[in-house]
DNA sequence: TTTCAGCCTTGACAATTATCAACCGTAGAA
DNA sequence: TTCTACGGTTGATAATTGTCAAGGCTGAAA
């Protein structure tokens, strides 16, 4: 694994503290690659081999029943996912794949399990990890379960703007259709849902969004650090 | 704290592992507490004080906002619940309420947090705990986004027949407005969808479910262990 | 016993969301 | 350049789900 990579993966919170030793254990029989985009990375009901983590370009999960198919996350770098099926020796419970060309360390999840029975300090920043995640998910349950589809697309909106920086003119950073599954709506209902919003003071040009009226926008989509602080 | 009521939570899976000394550290200060019903034990939002064992009785979790609410869990017997809040030291985001009249121990979750710093095996039970829950609302998730309401209920029922230990017939085990919560729909709506599902060879009369045609039932709601499962 | 409150159900209706088909624009290929 | 594929949009329509109001049933209290 080129030293540059090797490095990324090691300044992670979930590997930053380990010891060395531990790390280094980790790290046998790890390998980086480069993917394109739109490639199935894992396949939900797999065996998890590899702990996946993103160097670089971004990946997409996702999960299929029944001819019907929805997106559940977005994975940016650096962060790994499938953590807690490597570390049940589980099942992957979502697929994963490319959203656009990226780079992409993979550990062996053994080496996961092993490291993570003999070091602590390994094993409390996995709870670290692990909380974070189940909060975040536990909140897009509540956003999905309190909110009607336009509640959550003037919520997303809010949210990406301040991640964005804050501006009142920013891109969205994902093909609509894709926004859509996300928020649980099909891409028709995402079109007119956009226009939905513009009496609230929004703009949408292509996948520039222009907030022309935060306050109005907010009063519609009341905002809530319990559903939409990505941090706490 | 009563012995039997030690027994039960050192006996958890979360606890079963560690030293002694750790337990002994842990339940410093640790009570047990009998509640009636309906009785609010934690509010969404505030800090994460204690970490809660359901000794008997049953609690759930829920969720407000905007004047809308939601059930999210139902916690039974013998299990613990906001966890990741308490190893995070950060606001619940959800509250509970028990169903019924309830034993709860409470754990100062000062303990939770100094015992999981140093004693690694207590961290590791706590990653399995939280992998365990992380999957559990994944699932949830996909079921909230690949289903209708009607396949909700028919996997629900399904599921609900596989615990109650597979026989034709059963009973619910909570009120049916609490079930449409749960489901992520109406009262009203629930009761539609159990005669939605009549001509799939179920029938209902007050609390009691009877499955007449379980192929039929499977053959509409499709079952699916990577939603269904709840040990994988 | 009667009364009453709470849960469930039903019907009528409204809102939300999905589906289907058609069309527009753009970007890459021929 | 033209052609074509694809994502996005729009309109018409259907399916799903929610809301409101009314009524039935049951179990506890008077």
């Amino acid at each position: 694994m080129p030293d540059s990579a090797f490095k990324d993966v090691r300044n992670l919170a979930l590997f930053s503290q380990m010891a060395d030793e531990s790390f280094s254990a980790l790290m046998r029989g790890a390998f980086v690659q480069n993917f394109p985009a739109q490639i199935e990375l894992i396949t939900e009901g797999d065996p998890s081999d590899f702990l996946h983590v993103v160097l670089s370009g971004s990946v997409d999960l996702f999960s299929a029943w029944n001819g019907r198919e929805t997106s559940l996350a977005t994975i940016r770098p650096i962060s790994t996912f499938i953590l807690a099926a490597t570390v049940r020796d589980a099942p992957y419970l979502m697929s994963a794949r490319t959203l656009e060309k990226s780079r992409i360390a993979l550990i062996p999840s053994q080496n996961v399990r092993a490291v993570f029975d003999n070091d602590g300090s390994f094993a409390r920043a996995m709870v670290a990890e692990l909380a974070q995640c189940y909060r975040s998910v536990i909140k897009a349950q509540k956003d999905l379960k309190l909110r009607t589809s336009l509640e959550r697309l003037a919520n997303y909106l809010l949210r990406h703007q301040r991640r964005a920086g804050g501006a009142r003119s920013f891109e969205l950073e994902c093909e609509k259709r894709r926004l859509a599954s996300v928020l649980g709506m099909t891409p028709e209902n995402l079109s007119r849902a956009f226009r939905g919003l513009q009496p609230y003071g929004l703009q949408v040009d292509g996948t520039r969004v222009t907030i022309t009226n935060a306050a109005e926008l907010e009063k519609f989509a009341k905002p809530n650090p319990l559903i939409d602080d990505a941090t706490t």
